[in-house]
DNA sequence: TGCCGACAGATTGTCAACAATAGGTTGACC
DNA sequence: GGTCAACCTATTGTTGACAATCTGTCGGCA
């Protein structure tokens, strides 16, 4: 911190995050998320730890860091002596992730419900109607996360907002296939803007039945894109 | 493996746990989370990396790993060059632990509902009748949890079940203190008498607010010792 | 030809040393 | 006497090296 000074200013940082002066263990982890997430390391990818340091330039302890915090989370699996791998979910495991969703999203309703205000719920009515006019699966697939977001963000409730988090990242794959489908995105969105009438209108238990529904019915459509 | 080919069949295993090599990480993430969960490391107490590594006879590597992992479980916190320390719930934190708790819970008595068989409801009346008859409130405490788990596991619903554990470990302070108190006792197991018997009988809408009320019902006995 | 055991390369687990930073302490100065 | 700044110590962040283990391969043998 010397002659540097002014030079931070002159180096803009990726102006997406703020510059938190994260440590490596942070940064190896945000980048294998990533990764994981877009699908550059696809299920069952081997994570080889020294591949992975010289790829980041750094050494190998940051790495297992960040492997273990992933593992933690779902996102890698590993045995001892045999290293981590991203993890591979099962029909299974994907039928179990939509019911905790369905939970978590049936939950954030009903107390966002109880606590509604009209400042809540305008930004919440606009991501509906950007939906229903949006064409490309891709961003309405952004739209629709960053509408759930609200959902759980506007019900202000930090444990059940990171469990529902933590399930989109563990589950996203069948999530965005099944909404590739133009079919499935209207029927998805008609159940949102059912949902929020039902928050509108303050009756928690209809929408409480309504989130779950929600989640549930997306359940139903990817078990059908899984068998047709 | 040479000469010591016919050693393995006569060095039998500790017979207590299959003998499941575990690396460094684990024993001490085991150990840590042993010591935070039973008292000894109270909640705000600063984790000296180095210390931990001389008290364990290991080095700072696998402690720091350790750490990471149960950084992620929400037991310790940290920040960058500030090390960890075990996490310290405020209220709201301890409410919003209880509220996932009775989500998971009603969630897992309803699908019991469903799925119900004699040979699967036994053991668990076992646990209600223990408990009716047991006076020690650290007795008590253990077959509570057991009970739960006994459901969870007879639920078939893993990851609900991991978050259930999961919010166990975060929330475990409050519930014990709670359950020190006779009459809470009582009325807890009068409780878990009233689910079951909805869950015997299949009635699973039934089931679910009894599951969830049981677990809210601790909450509320919960905020009146933090009350008076 | 098929199977079993030993060897070799690669990879993970562990450790101790080095670098960087936060917090407290001491001393000077107003 | 109080405040501020420079230093100093304790602790964390990071690294490279060493040890232990796994996996694939090669050769021998039935």
């Amino acid at each position: 911190m010397t002659k540097g000074v002014g030079a931070r200013d002159t180096v803009p940082v990726p102006d997406t995050l703020p510059p938190p002066r994260r440590a490596l263990t942070d940064v190896v982890r945000s980048s294998l998320e990533a990764r994981i997430l877009n699908g550059s390391l696809p299920p069952g990818t081997r994570l080889n730890e020294a591949a992975l340091a010289a790829d980041l330039g750094v050494s190998r302890g940051p790495v297992r860091e960040a492997l273990r915090a992933l593992e933690q989370t779902g996102l890698v699996e590993g045995e001892v002596h045999r290293g981590m791998r991203v993890r591979v979910l099962e029909a299974e495991d994907v039928a179990e992730v939509y019911d905790m969703r369905a939970l978590l999203n049936g939950f954030a309703c009903a107390r966002l419900a109880l606590r509604a205000t009209p400042a809540l719920l305008a930004p919440l009515h606009g991501f509906v109607v950007a939906m229903e006019a949006e064409t490309d699966a891709e961003a309405y697939y952004t739209l629709n996360l960053d509408f759930h977001a609200a959902i759980f963000a506007a019900a202000g409730h930090r444990r059940v907002a990171a469990a529902y988090d933590a399930a989109l990242r563990e589950g996203w794959r069948a999530r965005r296939e099944s909404l590739v489908a133009v079919g499935n995105r209207q029927d998805s969105n008609a159940e949102h803007a059912a949902c929020m009438a039902a928050i509108a209108a303050g009756d928690a238990a209809e929408a409480r039945r309504l989130g779950e529904d929600h989640v549930l019915a997306g359940k139903r459509r990817w078990l059908a894109l899984l068998a047709g």
